[in-house]
DNA sequence: GTGAAAGCGCTAACAC
DNA sequence: GTGTTAGCGCTTTCAC
């Protein structure tokens, strides 16, 4: 920046004021200053930047997990939304919601004066680190159980479960199982949706089945509904576990929907794909990431208050889920 | 730092030489400054050291994409291994392989003076952002074409497509036919072993055809395939194709592997669960990524050489390939 | 082994 | 509108 300077005939603080976008700058000066920085491939040091004014335009995304669809959405969402406005995205990922991990990771992202940081209240771990992080940063949860203090997105879960569990309902089944994903809280939304509409429906409560993250854990679930004649319908805590506990049920010698209809969460992008495709509830997590930079960025150099932006998930009704079929279960329970 | 070195009755240079690690410390005078520091919950700050030392300890990943399995994967590699050394990461998507933008991405990460970068050469965009890294930061490419000068990583691929197209030759059908994924370069590493797999056992190379990165993209094309009789075994360029391709033949009426063989790549999650259950390579992208990263922290700070780190990814065989069965296929030749 | 002095490349205040 | 003067919070010589 010194070279422009002396270079363009001006002092350094002009140059700064060029680069930062200040209008205090007459144009000849802003065009000569401009010429001579891309003459000599001058980049302004985001270093230096940060460290004289105290931000930088970094915004740190705090995960439990990089790779699993939700997760991974959300993060490019993220991404893309803080590219757009100009700032770049440090990535600090939290392997177990230990607390000292936690408290490591955040404060590995706060000693990088960031601009802000978007929490990924999917799990434990995001839930922890919410709450640590130094109250004079920029912060946005998204998704989880309604924040009081803190700008959250979230997803309509909840809603969009209860509609999902009312469809299969509807259908004529008498009840609909559920199998859950791992959750930080006792009961996360697509459980508490899926329980309201049985109550609202009379219908009896099975006891929620829990899976792992892994689609795998899934079919050794599906084996397990496949023994039990009563189960008619299955709702999964997202479309990867539906898809082991589709291949479950396979195993087990039964068809999808004919002996069981079974609907997943998400619309991940191979639920259209699977034979048969998948019922599901389209969450658009990349577009949930954009609405927490949204939020984020009103925050950032401004005290602008606290905002809660939801959003309820589509219904994709496909071909896993149907009426129940007594004739066609015949084979099954001969 | 001023606070703990006047509390702790020293220097600054002394605190800041306790928390770089350096050994010309005396013991008692670490122990009490450590003690005054985790009192006043003092943390350096990263970019204050960052411009005073002209290093971070930040790794940039530079990449096309975020999601995809394959990148996602790679991806979380990089950041576990990168954690797991002491350094953050810093993610810049490229969009595009637009030269502007590419450049664009790469200056933006060139100018938070990270230690090293990290490329994914997977695509258009990586093969442009190498060349534009600035030389004198440490660098290091995942997969791609070999390269001559910078630290590499890749996955065999080529060797693997060729060991899984004469699997399916093996097996007894007279050809393979093959579905690209998007490529930067002329002939990917698949597409390559596959012709040579075809061309060593004097086998017919069918024209391969051409898929987007979207799984859905695959239907289309299995339902082309479906209509040629010819077809009796297809190698996809990855496992979401091939689960497209799957539902296109299904579609069409055709059976998998009765009436055609179909083989992936990458070994997906998804790909064991599929029904019927998905042959394939297994390409182990996050241990990429964490070799990749191994080669970088090999060039930070000192002067090592530049190195080439290959693996060939698994055949892992399932149900989706087969013997042709010319009995079977007769009711689609009806 | 430790301290004093200088400075990393930029922005922030204040004059002019 | 522009220049001058001070730092931001560390690390780095270089004495001692």
């Amino acid at each position: 920046m010194a070279d422009v300077a002396r270079l363009a005939g001006v002092s350094v603080p002009t140059v700064s004021r060029v680069f930062s976008g200040a209008t205090s700058v007459t144009p000849e000066t802003r065009e000569r200053v401009e010429r001579i920085a891309a003459q000599l491939r001058f980049r302004p040091s985001a270093t230096a930047r940060a460290l004289a004014s105290g931000r930088s335009a970094v915004i740190a995304v705090l995960a439990g997990n990089t790779t699993r669809y939700g997760y991974a959405e959300a993060i490019r969402g993220v991404e893309e939304a803080a590219r757009t406005a100009g700032f770049s995205v440090l990535i600090a990922v939290m392997e177990s919601p230990d607390d000292d991990l936690v408290e490591q990771t955040v404060s590995m992202v706060a000693n990088h004066s960031v601009a802000g940081v978007v929490v990924l209240k999917f799990d434990a771990a995001g839930v922890r680190a919410l709450s640590r992080v130094p109250s004079h940063l920029p912060l946005v949860a998204l998704a989880g159980e309604k924040e009081r203090e803190i700008s959250q997105a979230v997803l309509d879960e909840s809603e969009a479960a209860e509609r999902l569990t009312r469809h299969l309902l509807e259908l004529g089944h008498e009840t609909v199982h559920h199998v859950r994903v791992p959750s930080s809280v006792r009961e996360d939304g697509r459980t508490a949706g899926w329980r309201r509409a049985l109550e609202k429906a009379g219908a009896p409560i099975p006891d929620p089945l829990d899976a792992s993250w892994r689609p795998r854990s899934g079919v050794r679930i599906g084996l397990t509904l496949a023994s039990d004649p009563s189960v008619s319908a299955v709702f999964c805590g997202n479309d990867e576990i539906a898809m082991g506990v589709m291949r479950g049920l396979f195993e087990a010698g039964l068809r999808v929907p004919q002996d069981v209809s079974v609907a997943g969460f998400d619309d991940h992008p191979l639920a259209e794909l699977w034979v048969p495709a998948l019922t599901t509830a389209r969450q658009d997590f990349a577009e949930l990431g954009r609405r927490g930079v949204r939020l984020l960025l009103s925050r950032i150099g401004v005290r602008a208050p606290v905002e809660f932006s939801s959003e309820t998930p589509d219904l994709i009704l496909r071909a896993s889920t149907a009426p129940p079929d007594e004739a066609r279960r015949r084979p099954r329970q001969s």
